[in-house]
DNA sequence: GATGAATGAGGATTCATTCAT
DNA sequence: AATGAATGAATCCTCATTCAT
């Protein structure tokens, strides 16, 4: 059980830390959300704050720049993907069962449908907003999917080299998928977003990644 | 009797018309590298500017608006693509060759390598900023291309549901690829753009295609 | 019982409020009278934020844009008048005595100069840029004078359609005495606007009602 | 009969001459009408070269800049009015009909329907874009009217003082009329430039003319 | 005489940021 | 923590003007 406040001097100060904590954690949500649709040169710090209903200059009682609120959004974002990410893989790489870490991710990025597009914004402005931090961690999450799909049964089929391409493959599947969805929507009339089609999605992907890596080695002699 | 009056005002224009589309072509190819980089609102006209070294103003000799320069880039660059998809499909769709398609896409893009960067801004934007006739013209591609795929002897693994969702995920890492050309040469270090790596996913997607739809129907009982 | 929880961004709300009302206020004073001698598209904003030694974003601070801070000139300038000349209507309508109209009128605009610049100067451009509020509320100003002018003593010998001209012609002598100040001065040498000139001008009003509106009406048979 | 061209060199050009001149009419004609409803700063040489169905450049050929256009607008519009009035000023002043004088104004002004406001524009601005030229012209007329009116019979009411503002308030009831129609029209429903009202308002005028000089000098003892 | 292309100067407006309150 | 006021820098765009054709 958490002890009351005691002193009448520091009665609010945990309240209002929690209450500051909250108005940063909706001002990352406003941010995140416009960082992804319309990429860090077409958000205003206006946006965000009518999206909070603050005032501008109070979002710098949260974060200290424009670029700095970015990086937050994307470390928010990423951050806890890439940790997932990392536990699956540690514990699963040995097993190495592409189709159960995809459906996994599928799930992941359901969450957290504004990543995808954050990246991919990242990825075509060339990246170069990435913290270092945020690259160094990106990176071996590449080579450890490389490794898993060099070690899974099916892989046979693949050469050294093509892995990486082929993750690069899969990569670009899985975050299209999101990025695309407004387009789609535009186009084929069909909500990529909605449950039912997200569901077809998943099912796609358990047999493309089942047909690219047959589970029988031995159709792989 | 005199020859005909010919209006002064129309003596010298096929030469400097001539000059003019030259600059307008030179402000598009500008623009367009530009778009791709740092989407519509990361360029400046002070950046196209700057890149064909004109001022400003000038800019407005050739284009009405940044609007209109942005759109005067999605057309040139896109229109071809859509029409040479548009042929292709037109004659082959009958001998539907999945990966006869994929090849000559990749050497379109290797030409246009602009190209898939910007529709990406577009998609992540929501389109928004396609013209209407633009859009008018991408949905038959689309829809032709899923026609193709039905048609294709290894159709037969794919439901009729699936195959929008299978034409899509080709679309992404067909497109993806280039996209992700910088973050993966930071990641990995390699260049994707360049020829050997370029051959290298070319024989790829052949044989993910090959893979997702076999020749030879009997593979796949 | 702690007194109710009060929002901290309310705390010095009034003070700065002052401050911004009295800024608002300087900004409205030099916008009055530059776009009353330019007009509206002769006055840049860059004049206004010159005037009141502030740079020119900050005048958004106070006002939308250009033309909000044009209406609001207006508003201020022609509203207190209207107001005004709607009291001494609803009182003297019945008394009916055009010469004490005038002379109070010519008080008012030795008070507010710029006025009738301004008004001219919408007049020019027709008037497109008053608000419609304006507009009802100078429609029956000229619709009260009008019956002002008709219960006079003197009026008996103006037919009912002459009236409204009669009123538009003391508006123009009334109104174009301002305006032609700075031309007269170039013409002529005096200046309208010093008193002593001032004096006679309203001396001059008051002969010519008189006349026009002999407070005798046995001079009218 | 004029002799027709001889020579083939010089063949065409009285014609061209001709034209050209005719061309520097319409910019006129288009830039008089503009400059008199969006006043100098308002009007643009793209509204003008518009309005012609030229592209600006084509203006210089005619008009050395905006500001020499302005001039010659001014010099067009106004100039022939005050040769009327000097001739007219000529013969009459020696008989001094100021209600003669009047009507014929009138037809003037209603010829030249966008002097009024050309002047007011420039009365606005305080007359600093009026060639020295046009001052030293239009002096004299106010000069001269004003002698006039002190030569007519009725003439003895007023004293020698009070005749320039007498003056000046006439001509703000001339000219006010036209500056101030679509005004009226706005507030009142009344085209003031539709021939009823304009005969009306010439008689109004008469009638006040007559009222404030009474041609019978024996009634005002 | 007419015009397309080019441009310096300047137009209104927005943006990210700071500071006092 | 929140905000009104202020601002330097930069935005897109327009304007009057020139020049080669």
């Amino acid at each position: 059980m958490p002890s009351g406040p005691s002193t009448d001097a520091e009665r609010d100060a945990p309240a209002l830390r929690r209450k500051g904590e909250l108005t940063a954690g909706r001002i990352l949500d406003a941010a995140e959300a416009l960082f992804a649709e319309y990429g860090y040169a077409g958000t205003t710090l206006r946006d965000v704050a009518t999206r909070v209903d603050l005032r501008i200059p109070s979002l710098y009682n949260h974060f200290a720049s424009k670029e700095a609120l970015y990086a937050a959004v994307l470390e928010r974002g990423i951050g806890p993907v890439l940790e997932i990410l990392g536990e699956f893989n540690a514990q699963g790489a040995s097993r190495g069962n592409p189709a159960a870490v995809i459906e996994r991710v599928m799930q992941l990025l359901q969450r957290y449908p504004n990543l995808p597009r954050l990246v991919f914004q990242e990825a075509l402005a060339g990246g170069h907003r990435l913290t270092p931090m945020l690259r160094e961690r990106i990176a071996p999450v590449f080579g450890r999917a490389s490794e898993m799909v060099v070690a899974s049964p099916g892989a046979g089929r693949w050469t050294a080299e093509q892995v990486p391409l082929l993750v690069l493959a899969m990569y670009h599947v899985l975050v299209g998928y999101f990025v695309s969805a407004s387009l789609f929507a535009d186009l084929n009339g069909g909500d990529l977003l909605s449950p039912p089609m997200f569901a077809q999605q998943t099912a796609l992907l358990r047999e493309i990644v089942t047909t690219l890596f047959p589970a029988d080695p031995i159709a792989t002699p």
